[in-house]
DNA sequence: CTGAAAGCGCTTACAG
DNA sequence: CTGAAAGCGCTTACAG
């Protein structure tokens, strides 16, 4: 028989041996190759496989890790999913993901079942209303941030210089002769600020005035942004996107106005995402480390566990510039 | 105390009352006002959480679904996944998600793994290889294959209508003006083939060649092929790509050999995909219902559960054609 | 409605 | 190296 019925019992019987000589077989303790032999032609014979939920009972080792972020459709977050999937089932653990939208309410939901699921370890991009609520709560699993930073020294984190990603990024259009430089920042996490405030500090070490709007993270809310402010007086001649999502509905907004980048506008943003070198003449991204932020997570984590205490650590990730025709060099008016 | 530490034991004896009564509040059986408040009491002041693994043991339900696909990074899958992992935790079960990069042997790991776990249910894209293995393997639990179909019978199935998809382009094409229509189609799945038998059938009923080429379905792999068959002698004016990642790849392809679209090749292709909308004059897809793939594998999922035996039963859902600029008609040579 | 007891399928000291 | 026994944290008949 090979029906999913067959227990460690049956395989004991079907071995002549004790359950426990079966059990030391499967997790490669200490059995004669006699036994050993016997134990497996039993296993074929049963069909038997373990039951995971009886083994994480019993060892107190769920061996899995908790994967929450705000929507695995980001590029983004999908990516550094594909990371720490691998890297988990790489290490003999699976992964819970969660996504939250963004939404306190959800986050703290799922929180939850991470404590019900008895996570090894949890890997958390966590809202701001999130990150400054993980002080007050005691998790009983090590976390690790990523993107997003939280309370400071309380959980170790992966994240982007967000500040120097974003100063290079303005730097290069002032270079190319753009003075009204406007910036589009994600109003839900910590990245938006740190984003912003490399922006601001940038355009301050030429006294230029820093205009920025704080939006949700989501395309369409770039897009209706940067409709009406091409509208507005304070237009700008160059913007700064500070997510994938946002740059995704300026480069809505900006084909619906007819707009030719870089003449009409320059643009810039983050996450190298597969339509940006598609799209127009090609847009000016930061390149984000995706694969490495979550094998980093990992392993910051996969470290945790092995030596608990110990001060909290923060990597800190280079984005890597990639220039493209959308931030080309601005056309002076012509003297006439 | 909060820690995680607390068991049904420490609230029984905090309320005063029997782990069944409690296990009852948990579960919402009958129970007295009086004795429930008193647990829910005891609840809030050890922190307790109940242990999911220890739940799913004693019960015999894992309350989980597994979700196999190639890769969470195709756009497709992650959209499908979202939907399935949203009606799994609004049902009140959790999803196990594996990544397969169309390799056989990861599949039928997975497929193991789905069986420790002993999940209640499985969601399934396989490849050719593993499709034709399912008529081998008994399965202990119901699995509903999307995207690709299995041994006729013998699964529930949620699929595209990928022939007539096809059909409907390539006579748009027709219709277009085109005449030497290519096909570039992913050689792993049976989605390929029956785009290409959609393809070709359109081709036959005007009588003309169906040039197909069928490759990995991957970026690179699609924009190799198309830069070759551009250089050879039977070079095609228009071009169908059977998914998302082959279309992006023939999009490379055309920007890097600087060709204009429709002119110079028209291109049209699956998936809906974000940047398909934004590069040169729009491309021309067929949009495939992602959010009710997944639903709809959910409900074929849950339908069996509940009434196990009867029929398989396949879902064809069709595809919705966007008609964008890189099909726009065929300019003819000026007479002179 | 309530409690005492059995048992889900494993792993792991303990003794030999 | 091997086996008998205890027990992980729950749920669920069973009896009252």
């Amino acid at each position: 028989m090979s029906t999913l019925k067959a227990r460690i019992k049956d395989v004991a019987r079907e071995a002549g041996v004790s359950v426990a000589t079966v059990s030391r077989v499967l997790t490669g303790g200490p059995v004669s190759t006699q036994l050993r032999d016997k134990v497996d032609a039993a296993i074929r014979a049963t069909g038997y496989r373990p039951n995971l939920s009886a083994r994480r009972l019993r060892s107190q080792h769920s061996r899995t890790i908790g994967l929450i972020v705000s929507d695995i459709r980001n590029p983004f977050f999908t990516a550094v999913s594909r990371a720490v999937e691998d890297a988990a089932y790489e290490a003999g653990m699976r992964v819970i993901l969660c996504n939250t939208d963004e939404n306190p309410e959800k986050e703290a939901m799922y929180l939850r079942l991470m404590q019900e699921e008895r996570v090894t370890g949890l890997i958390f991009a966590p809202t701001r209303t999130s990150a400054e609520a993980l002080s007050q709560t005691a998790l009983d699993f090590p976390a690790v941030l990523i993107d997003r930073v939280g309370p400071p020294g309380l959980h170790d984190a992966v994240v982007l210089d967000n500040a120097a990603a974003a100063h290079t990024l303005v730097l290069h259009l002032m270079e190319q002769g753009y003075r009204r430089i406007g910036g589009l920042f994600g109003n839900t996490s910590t990245t938006g600020i740190e984003r912003h405030a490399g922006f601001a500090a940038a355009l301050a070490t030429r006294g230029l005035p820093a205009p920025a709007r704080f939006v949700p993270p989501t395309a369409d809310a770039g897009e209706a942004e940067l409709l009406d402010w091409m509208q507005s007086a304070d237009r700008p001649d160059a913007l700064i996107a500070s997510n994938g999502q946002l740059l995704l509905g300026v480069a809505r907004a900006v084909r619906r106005l007819g707009l030719s980048m870089p003449h009409d506008l320059a643009v810039a943003g983050f996450d190298n995402e597969t339509w940006t070198g598609l799209v127009g003449p090609g847009l000016t991204v930061i390149e984000q480390p995706v694969h490495e932020i979550g094998t980093t997570a990992m392993s910051l984590l996969f470290d945790r566990l092995q030596r608990p205490g110990g001060p909290a650590r923060k990597m800190v990730l280079s984005g890597r510039p990639i220039l493209r025709g959308s931030t080309g060099a601005r056309l002076r008016a012509v003297a006439n």
